[in-house]
DNA sequence: CCGTTAACGGGACTTCTGTTCCGTTAAGAT
DNA sequence: ATCTTAACGGAACAGAAGTCCCGTTAACGG
């Protein structure tokens, strides 16, 4: 007796299903960037991938668990941190790195329609949550080495300087129309590193 | 002859259609906070106001128009900014002025949803970055006032700083799950007030 | 290599979103 | 107060979104 209660892709996990999956990712992906959250068509989503109709809706069933498995795909591939000895130095690299993703016309717009998918799904939100974490976790070392090196004061909450330094460039994407250049970028690293010396995190 | 390309609620816009606009708006307000901007049907925003299902279509047509003409309205109702006599003071009052609405339940949700609809659709994404215009007019003169007072150095972009107060506070919303408690905006306004201090903004 | 059956995929079918039509109500002008 | 017609609202209609059925394909175990 084969337990029933099953989702589809968990017994027979390779081959065609495996395929499938990173078709219909990648498709997803496509769908998101050009026509955003509210454009995403499940059965738009099954002709790119060349995939059938009923499989897309059979696997994930609505927009927001495709995406919640996006998310999943993308946590795994971490962007390797910089190590240039200096906190200002590290936090720069990171947030240069960060606005070059949002400022890339698909990253970008990938970035928009799965956070406004995490607004309304709690799965979605949850593997977005998961992916930030793991993103904050690559690069938390920085802050711990600045305050190994007496950079910063001891007790500094090191996760959090490095969320200070994404926030302002994501909260310019959504609320303004301003560009995201490498000044603003720059200026976000100086922001969270005088804040973090200032003793704010600890 | 009277035009004929004009959209309803122009050329008669007071009494009863003042009256279902005002309907239709908080009723959408009301959907969007329960069920996200993914779970906004027209038809039940409809229901809800009491209102043709017909004129909601056709006065607004897609969730996203009638996103922008609720942000339009709310960018109307502006929220008085503080007057401490100190940046810190000022900057804090901001914080927890923002922390508040975001933790409420049904305004937390309805800013998450309405992020949402401005990440897919060009028109509320304008309406959106003029409430934030907006608010950010109001609170700007906080940080004036401290160039003004000699706590911040000449040259400060001081609408800058008032955004960096709230940047932290919409990440920590929008990308994890942890909670945003009043200490969290204590240390939104202290890390601003440190970088603007710092002279990160001039 | 072969057998079992998980997973896929095409097509018919159902349900719901959004449009059109047209009669009714009331806003604004005289 | 009266007239014109903008705007509303119910009902019928069209089209798309999503489900179900069942035959086909291929993953995994032996």
């Amino acid at each position: 007796m084969t337990s029933e209660g099953m989702n589809p892709g968990t017994t027979r996990p390779g081959g065609r299903t495996a395929r499938v999956r990173s078709a219909v990712l990648r498709a997803a992906g496509d769908a998101l960037a050009e026509h955003g959250l509210a454009g995403l068509d499940l059965a738009d989503v099954a002709r790119r991938a060349e995939v059938g109709r009923t499989t897309v809706y059979r696997r994930w069933g609505t927009p927001a668990n495709l995406v919640a498995d996006l998310l999943a795909d993308m946590a795994e591939q971490s962007l390797p941190r910089a190590e240039t000895g200096t906190l200002l130095g590290d936090l720069r690299a990171n947030a240069r790195l960060v606005r070059r993703t949002l400022a890339d016309p698909r990253q970008g717009a990938l970035f928009k329609a799965v956070i406004a998918a995490a607004t309304g799904d709690e799965q979605a939100a949850a593997a977005l949550h998961r992916f930030y974490d793991a993103r904050v976790t690559e690069w938390e070392p920085c802050a711990r080495q600045a305050v190994e090196r007496g950079e910063l004061p001891e007790g500094t909450d090191t996760r959090e300087v490095i969320r200070a330094v994404s926030a302002p460039l994501y909260y310019r994407l959504l609320t303004t129309d301003q560009p995201l250049d490498e000044a603003t970028a720059d200026r976000a690293a100086e922001a969270a590193a005088a804040a973090a010396r200032a003793g704010v995190f600890v």
